[in-house]
DNA sequence: ATGATTTTGCAAATCATTCGCAAATTAGGG
DNA sequence: CCCTAATTTGCGAATGATTTGCAAAATCAT
């Protein structure tokens, strides 16, 4: 059994997901870490990143350029908006999947497993 | 102006695609070329690629291994049905999208302006 | 055909991410 | 507290997908 421990560089990884509550790398952590004098090697972030994710504490999407990048997560299993303005990222409920998912059994004869689901936009305090 | 030229490389690609009808990275899609004795170097698979994406007639997705694969795109705006078991992609159409868009503003604030959406199962001809 | 333009192939360069390993840190009992 | 075992860190090197530079080859319009 391997046990986990709480260490400082991952509180402060984490604090900082916490804290910008928007998608960011692990380069943009680890820039972010050492502008506050934290020392976290990038490897560290990496790690801890892959960390969260397993624990489902954050949820990792790969933008534009390739890089992936995390955002906090409370709820099991939900949706993002993002905001193209600031960047923050909301979490989303989906009722309404359940109507797509008989849809699509119906439509194309497709039995549902599972699903991925992101939202861009203007979130209400940037309108 | 930049011309756009109907080379031998770019037909053999799309081809691929075409028939395939499922996600692939550039390097699967080299091998299958190597394996039909076409000659296309991988360099040239990356650029038609990112062609296609450009052009809208194909559509991008990262894997779970960190790859970038792709699929063949029919309609201007849609959503796929990936199955699980023989990999197959189906374009789905959104009008469900327009509840959720609703929903979205009520609850958040939020404005939609774009989404993306993913679905995985079981394909009609697997079950 | 001919010349200008675009594309290809190859090898080298990039760049994010992973890995190996010794040193440092943490958890928990004594 | 102190000690030991287990886990984590940091560093630099290795990896692996994607990109890029450039000369040679292919394509298009005339």
């Amino acid at each position: 059994m391997r046990a986990t421990y709480a260490t400082k560089p991952r509180e402060q990884v984490s604090a900082v997901l916490q804290r910008e509550k928007r998608y960011l790398s692990a380069a943009e952590i680890h820039a972010i870490l050492r502008k506050s004098r934290a020392n976290v090697s990038l490897s560290t972030v990496y790690r801890t990143l892959d960390l969260l994710a397993g624990k489902g504490e954050a949820s990792a999407r790969v933008d534009e350029r390739g890089e992936t990048t995390f955002v906090v997560c409370d709820q099991s299993h939900h949706h993002h908006a993002v905001c193209n303005d600031c960047g923050k990222v909301e979490d989303v409920s989906c009722e309404a999947i359940e109507s797509v998912a008989s849809a699509l059994r119906s439509h194309h004869g497709f039995k549902l497993a599972d699903h991925e689901m992101e939202f861009f936009g203007t979130c209400g305090a940037c309108r």
